[in-house]
DNA sequence: CTACCGATTGACT
DNA sequence: GTCAATCGGTAGA
């Protein structure tokens, strides 16, 4: 349960979105300990990518965006918060949004949170991910690699097989929307989005 | 201060 | 499939 060092954030973001893919995410909270493996990403550039939030530069709400990588950017968008990860180098601006994980421990605890009974109402979508591992904007600019109330670490390999692994563009955007930066796991019941764009090429 | 809007969700046809 | 609730960020008066 080592969190991944800085180095694994510190590269290239769309390549940093992919290999977040089957990595888990851990949660500890007063309440208990949470975790889920990640199973849907979307990559976020400040230089290219209309879409980004730092695309139009620095303000109070993204300004975590811009702290090292490794870091997390938590923002709230129709009234529910989502988490992303911050990647490339600091004072860059690129993030990794974090949509969907599949529930591995406190699932009991994240049915509590959620007020919802189904398993795949718990972390499928990027909002009711945040939900279930209690995260919100008091974690905003958080240190992922410090490993005490929230960090990634790897997990079985269950999805290294790239074959596993697809690309689609981004979903709920207004711009750029061809792009494709979206990145998840072939088949898999926790991936959120429309069927459609959850096939394979 | 007001007005508009969105990297969403949940309820509904 | 459709659609409206939700509320902090942001821009502008």
């Amino acid at each position: 349960m080592k969190p991944l060092p800085r180095s694994f954030y510190a590269r290239d973001t769309v390549q940093v979105a992919r290999d977040l893919l089957g990595k888990r995410l851990v949660r500890r909270s007063r309440t208990g300990l949470t975790s889920a493996l990640i199973v849907e990403t979307e990559a976020y550039l400040e230089r290219t990518d209309p879409a980004c939030h730092t695309f139009r530069g620095k303000t109070p709400r993204n300004a975590a965006m811009f702290a090292p990588p490794g870091h997390l950017y938590v923002y709230m968008i129709h009234a529910r918060w989502c988490l992303n990860v911050v990647t490339a180098a600091e004072g860059i601006g690129d993030a990794v949004l974090i949509r969907a994980a599949e529930p591995r421990d406190g699932l009991p605890l994240m049915r509590d949170r959620r007020q919802r009974e189904d398993d795949r109402e718990l972390t499928r979508g990027p909002a009711r991910l945040a939900e279930a591992l209690d995260i919100d904007g008091k974690l905003n600019g958080y240190d992922l690699t410090l490993g005490r109330r929230l960090w990634l670490c790897d997990a079985p390999d269950d999805w290294a097989d790239e074959s596993l692994i697809a690309t689609s563009p981004r979903i709920g955007i207004s711009v750029n929307q061809q792009a494709p930066l979206r990145f998840f796991v072939v088949a898999n019941r926790y991936v959120s989005g429309p069927q459609k764009l959850n096939r394979r090429p």
